[in-house]
Formats: structure tokens, sequence, C-alpha cells
DNA sequence: ACAATAGTGAAAAACTATTTTCACATCCAA
DNA sequence: TTGGATGTGAAAATAGTTTTTCACTATTGT
């Protein structure tokens, strides 16, 4: 009989295949990888699935898990989903108080990434990739809730490509930085909700100097996107007294990637012109 | 055509819930109501479970999916479930690329997110939402990549307490900032990877001043966490080229919920009463 | 080379979940 | 009030999943 491990209990599941990792036979290796590799599915997978993911067969599903200290496949599996378990009814059982609420905010920022993230049409991601590819200047703007969302945009281009820069610099009063934007350049506006007064005429304003506009708002706005070339929604709502911008975070960083996609070899040349520079300058410790 | 069920088709399952709401019985309209409370539940409850949610039988949850226009429940169920499975080798389905990109980031996120937030250790969370509510001054400081998320916190947890403000103002020398902080204050430090040379330095001469020292880092940290009171391990590393920081925002703005609630009455004055200066000055749209 | 040990998949057995059936309750129109 | 239509839960029937068994293979130590 398999000796269990004493304080299995309440481990997560990935702490008990990292621990249990070094000593799993083949076929029960690869299922470790699976899980490894997708938390969070388990909670929903079937012991035959989740074989055929792994490439072995039920039975050996079942004789990992309770080598890992489970007493079977179903009773794992509850524990996964409990990590995922909401405010509903059904669960009211034996969370502390603290750790209910870490898992509450958890759900609330996956639900608030995935209807964010699969509401978005790849067609005008398309479009929108190859504005920020091609476009000969991009700046940047984002008012209170917003501004820390436009920093890192503007950060993460400019580490893909030139000529990224916020459109306002300090110092600067607003009517100069909408001046300076061309025909073709492209304005990344980000509008979520709190937005100041003079929000749409800014944008308006911005639309009227020919450049092409991308703004990130929410459900709450109204006219704003009608003077944008591309407008994308992002869920901002919680449950929780205060939105979460994981969801708008994620939609920047889609973004970023797909552009440096996009430049291939080009955004690699510019990256690593970058890198070499920094590592000159003994910038990073 | 291979596909069977040609009318309800993939529409998905909220917009049938929405649809036929109106006209659904008392007992499936509870199902109902569980459903649109609980998105994406459905992908791991079972028949039963949603049942027992519900408060009915398992035979009117069989009926409700019926009356929606699936086979059956289980039709359902692998619905939901194909919203969120992704990269692993099970879902060899026909998405078109770029919206097999979005649901691979859309993966990593929710990987992050996941891995950090069941880090976290309730313990230490309440040390820190405890600090967090009693320190006489918070100053936040971060570099680079970390810029953005000092930005956040420090507008959220500006919107909750007095004395919040960035340890570094512009004009002013790192050597002043530090200089500012006092015995007792709260320092709130993000230094995720890419941090400047000098960042170890940094965190121990704050220290050196008898501030307290909350260090949001990922795994790649050495020595900072030596001088720091409380260390919070965030995931960043993702499949993708570019880190993903949605496990630390959710961590900050998890640190902001729990403050405020913490901060009880008196937060929820300040709050209102920052709202009232707001709606005097109209400074919102 | 040969046991002994450990790992595996196929298939049978045990188990669990879903759908259907059926008897009964409720509502409404005649 | 009656009769029909509709909704419901309990339990039987069905469908599906997991665990166990068993025969086989690979590996390891002697």
């Amino acid at each position: 009989m398999p000796t269990k491990t004493a304080d299995a209990g309440s481990a997560p599941i990935s702490r008990r295949v990292h621990e249990a990792y070094g000593s799993l036979p083949d076929g029960e290796r690869r299922i470790a990888d699976v899980l490894l590799g997708n938390p969070g599915e388990l909670a929903m997978l079937t012991a035959t699935e989740l074989a055929a993911a792994a490439g072995v067969s039920n039975a050996t599903v079942s004789r990992f898990f309770r080598r890992l200290g489970y007493e079977s496949f179903e009773q794992a599996k509850r524990q996964a989903r409990r990590l995922r378990e909401t405010g509903s009814p059904l669960y009211t059982g034996s969370a502390t108080p603290a750790s209910k609420r870490i898992s509450d905010l958890l759900q609330s920022e996956v639900t608030v990434l995935e209807s964010t993230l699969t509401r978005l049409n790849p067609v005008t991601l398309r479009e929108i990739v190859e504005a920020m590819a091609t476009a000969p200047r991009i700046r940047t703007l984002g008012y209170r809730n917003s501004h820390f969302l436009a920093q890192y945009v503007t950060a993460q281009l400019g580490q893909i490509r030139r000529a990224v820069s916020p459109l306002l610099l300090p110092g600067q009063t607003q009517a100069e930085g909408i001046a300076l934007m061309d025909k073709g350049d492209l304005a990344v506006v980000i509008g979520l909700r709190r937005r100041p007064a003079g929000f749409t005429s800014v944008v308006q304003e911005i639309s009227r100097r020919g450049a092409r506009i991308l703004l990130i708002t929410d459900k709450t706005i109204r006219e704003a996107p009608a003077h944008a070339t591309w407008t994308i929604d992002c869920q901002v709502e919680t449950a929780q007294y205060s939105d979460a911008y994981s969801g708008a975070l994620a939609v920047l960083r889609l973004l970023a990637v797909e552009t440096r996609r996009a430049l291939g070899e080009a955004g690699q040349t510019y990256l690593e012109e970058v890198e070499a520079l920094r590592e000159r300058l003994q910038e990073l410790e």
C-alpha cells in the first residue's frame, strides 16, 4: 500500500505536482505536464479528456491522482473547482473569510478578462495592428484612471517601434499636444470611466487634425466613439467596489504582442538594438 | 454540412438565456438567474449541482437546456468549456489564427492571475492591509515596467485614504525622495523584472530610514527581499514574448479593496468627501 | 540470464450523472 | 367546477465516467 503524504490534506494541485514531479513515471509525468501547462483546466476536464490530452489511458490518470495523495480523481477535481468558486450560494463552505475574498477577486478578474477578450473582433484587431505597425508616429493619451494604462502602452510599444510618445508632455498644454498631431498619426486614447469633463471634445479635436484614433473605453461612454477610427470596449465593472483593469491591460498587451509579430524582423532588430544599448550602459541590475 | 442543430447553432449561453428569459417558468428562471449571476460557472458545474444552486430538481435543469435549444445539458456544458480551453492539444478545432492567439493570450493572463493570487498568504495580506490602513504616510515607487503599477496603486489608495504619494516627485533626486521617509511610513515598492541597476540599494536605503516596505516582485529578484518587511511574489512570465502584469495589478487591487474594507466607515467618508468635491467642480463628464 | 518490481492499456466492474417517465399540482378558460 | 395545458419532483431507465483487474512490457538489481 502506497504511503499517503501526510499533510497533503489541502495543498493545491500545483504544489503536489511539483513535489512529486521528479519521482513520476513517464505516463504520469505527461499528465503532470499537461496540468502544469494549463492550471485551472483541471476544474473542467474529465479524467478521460485529461488522459487524451496527455496521450495516456484513463487508468493512468486515475492512478496519478492517487499517487498525488488524493482519494480519487473526483476529489482532486472538486478541490480545483473550489478555487474558482464565487459568491454563489453553492459553496458557502469552508474558506476563511480572507481567502474567500481572494478567490472572489480572482473570479472577478477572470470574468473581466474573459468578457473583454472574447468580445474582440479579429478583423478590427488586424486593422489596428497594421496601423500600429505602420503609423509614422503613435501618441498616447489617458486621464485619471486611464493614465497608468496609457503609460503602459507607451512603454510597451516603445520597446517595439520608434516614435511612440505621450500626447501630453509635462509642462505642455492640451492644445499644444493636440496641435502636434499629424495626418496619418495614430492616437491611442484610453478613456475608461471617470473620464474628465471635455473628454469627448478632446477626441473630436484629435480626429479633426486628421489623425486616426484607437479608443479604449468601457460601455459607459456615449459620444466619443463617433470620432474614433476604432473603438475597443473593455469590461471594468466588478462585484467589488473598484473597477478591474486587467481586461484593458490584456487588450493592450495583445496589441503590443501582435504589433511586434507584424513588424517581424524589423521589430526584432529594433528591440535588439535597444537591448545592446542597455547592456553598454549597464542600466539593468 | 456535418453540423446538426442548425437553428440555435452556436449562440452563447448568455444570449440564449436572455432571449428566453421572459418566457421561462418559475423553476427554470431560477436556473437562469444562477447562470447569469455566475457566468463561466456552467463550464464546471454538474447538472445536479446547478439544480441545487437554483433550488430545483435535476430534471428541471435537463428540461431547461433543451428549451434553450441545446441537445442536452452535456452539449451546453461543452460549448461553455470551449470558450476556456485554449493552447492545449485538446483544442485542435477550427479557430482562425488570430482568434487562436487571442485565446492563447487570455489563457496566459488567466494563468498568471491564478498563480499569483493563489500563492498569496492571507496572514501576510492581513498585516499589509493593516499597515496600509494605519501608516501615517504611504509612498510608492516603481521604475520602468513597474512604474505604471506604482501609479495605479497611488491612485487607488489615494481614493481611500490621505497621505499617499509617489516617493519620487518630478524634479527631485532619488536621495531627496528617500530622505523624506519617516519611521513608521509605508513604502510600496514595485520591482518587477527589468529593474534598474542599484534597485537593491534603494530598497536598503529606504529600510535604513526606518520605514516599513512592501515589495512587489517576481521570482527573478535576489537580495532586495532581505530589506523588505513583506514581499509579494507575482508571476509575470508568459508564453508570449512580453510579461503579463495582470497578476501584480490584481494583487494591488486586492490590497486596495481590503484596505478600504479595513478602514470601514472612515474610508467611506473620505471617499464621499472627494466625490462631493468632484461634483462641485464638475470635473467629470 | 533471471527474478522482482513497477508501469502500462484494454476491458470489466463499480459508480455517478443525466434523461425520461410518471403521478401529481397549479393555473386558466370555459 | 371542470378539463386541458403546463410545470414540477421522485424515481426508474439510460448514458457516461472512473476505478479495478489483469495480462503484458520494460527496467533494475542480483
